[in-house]
DNA sequence: GACTATAAGGCAATCGTTTGATCTCCACCA
DNA sequence: TGGTGGAGATCAAACGATTGCCTTATAGTC
């Protein structure tokens, strides 16, 4: 509208003079500060001065002042995974709430956290998420000594005593109650990648399920897929050839189990009949594959809400170690079935 | 390491006051001043008590000082969209080469540019991308205003010409071609939202490549989807129902292909036999579906960078509108054959 | 020996907000 | 008349980095 502001914004300087008070009280109008001893009319020119101007307070300047940015970070290994995303509108949501941003970024092997905060520099967030495995102890106790909050979401580490995680044992135990009370006993485990916090916990709750129902924990009975549809592919290769080939087969992430079902097509084992699957989290698209996936849905946006949650009231010397108790089913689809 | 430094962090003073020297001097050092002149030994001991206090610039006191955040941001409708995953890679490659971090975060209908902005508040970012539909053309004019320079990605706008995208009429012609190759005449389109851009230039080159090929376009031959799984496997219903059923169908994205090949199988359609599909964009999961996806494979990560080049180079009241030019195939498997 | 040029840094204003401390009326009371 | 006590603001010092302009030395010149 205003052609010709070009140049310079509009800052608290302006809409004092035009309203004819101080900058300081502009700001403590806007702050809503209780002690501010203001006549209503004076108190109307400034709103109405704020408004024409279409003032908005620079970011820079009052973080500067107030050593508060109003923005926490969130690094996620990466944006292709969907359970970063469910992840990330959960943070959203309650940052939102809280009138606070979430800025997310990604960061991996190659470009760590290390480097993100290089680019961050100082004082750019007020807390991060650390979401998966590319933080290493190193790197966080420099955060720590830096006085930035952080936490792990959705994963551990030994040693540090900040995380949200989701109850992976338990919705393993889950998985594997289902395979059993179906009339299972040969059950596999398509696990993820050792190095992968989730994938260990999710591997401890198998072979506590089977232990829990009375089975054998055969290690032949588990194989290893980096978390991919190809990943699962091949590992489900390996399965095929064991010596007692399993009837069903628990894996630990969804993409690793369309691969396992490509598998099993390709070796013409029929899905459920020759072979049940159940995997870890949930997406509207297994229901239109073939066959429609049983899984163990997990309430990824309550760890992302969790993860904010805490983070704002976290100290930089606090510590937290928080499983995130939200619902936690399974659904049952058309790719587990009774053992032939 | 150095416990105790709680509090505060380093600040230009603390290492001006280590090295013995004026703030000023480390200011240029850092900055790399080629007018500076400085004894090598003096220099050394600067750098020096850098390393040794582990100083990092305050990003805050910076950006207030320069008016520039080193900082782009991202805006994307929905995370949960691989779409969007692979325009942020590339998009956070180039930014990462240009010492500039790239900062994601979302909107939508509800939560829409404008509540973003408020949260952001003025002098966040340098620049911001706007990848789908969630900004309205005054919230827009209300950034040029603001003088933050903006691009739209992977879609246009009317009256507006500051956009980056692909070519999507050609991906649509590039799939109708391979269609028409292999024999089909009655080629349908199952086409997304109205309301998305996408979607509209996907549907005109669908139609335009029809003509091309002197074929007839009837209506019939087009169903609509959400772009979701369930909406184009409710689409794909429709045009089963068509007088003249289609040897063929073009579909605008992958989530609506998977939910379409789900209810040729609940039909009893076989896939390609009876029907051939292929659809816009690829992903390492349609590999492993059945029947594997045949899409067009389209340059998400250029768009991305792209985006970012653009942008950093782009005045408040530049325009400029391209179409990216990276390459773009037809990757073939087994959902497309010749008719019966 | 006075003068200038250059090397090597120092000074201080500035960016825009926030906030504790201060100031100026004016009414009221003794 | 002098003093007190708000009410309703204003003042000014931060916050930490950047950068145009100054100030010292020292070396070199006539």
């Amino acid at each position: 509208m205003s052609a010709g502001s070009e140049g310079r914004r509009t800052t608290l300087a302006d809409v004092a003079a035009r309203a004819g008070v101080d900058r300081s009280v502009i700001s403590r109008v806007l702050s809503g500060d209780s002690r501010l001893l203001i006549r209503d009319e004076t108190r109307q020119r400034v709103l109405d001065a704020v408004r024409e101007l279409g003032y908005r307070p620079n970011a820079a300047a009052r973080t500067l002042r107030t050593q508060r940015t109003g923005t926490l970070g969130l690094l996620i290994p990466d944006y292709a995974n969907p359970v970063y995303a469910e992840i990330i509108k959960g943070a959203e949501t309650v940052a939102a709430e809280r009138d606070c941003v979430l800025l997310t970024g990604s960061a991996d092997a190659d470009r760590g956290l290390g480097s993100y905060l290089d680019l961050l520099g100082q004082g750019r967030v007020d807390g991060l998420l650390l979401a998966g495995e590319m933080a290493s102890k190193e790197a966080l106790d420099g955060l720590t000594a830096d006085g930035l909050p952080w936490l792990l979401v959705n994963r551990t580490m030994r040693g540090e005593a900040r995380h949200v995680v989701l109850d992976d044992e338990r919705a393993a135990g889950l998985a594997v109650r289902h395979l059993v009370e179906l009339g299972h006993t040969e059950i596999a485990h398509l696990a993820g990648p050792s190095s992968s916090n989730t994938a260990q916990r999710r591997a401890r709750g198998y072979r506590a399920a089977l232990r829990e129902h009375g089975l054998e924990v055969p290690s032949s009975l588990t194989a290893r897929t980096d978390y991919s549809a190809d990943g699962g592919y091949r590992a489900m290769f390996q399965l095929l050839d064991a010596q007692t080939r399993p009837t069903a087969v628990f894996v630990a992430n969804l993409a690793s189990a369309i691969g396992a079902l490509h598998a099993l097509r390709t070796q013409g084992v029929d899905a459920p009949g020759a072979m049940s699957v159940i995997a870890v989290h949930d997406l509207p698209l297994v229901e239109h594959i073939s066959p429609a996936l049983t899984t163990v849905r997990m309430p990824l946006r309550e760890l992302g809400r969790r993860g904010v949650e805490l983070l704002s009231d976290l100290g930089p010397n606090d510590t937290v170690k928080e499983v995130v108790t939200g619902p936690m089913d399974v659904v049952v689809r058309e790719s587990t079935a009774p053992p032939r």
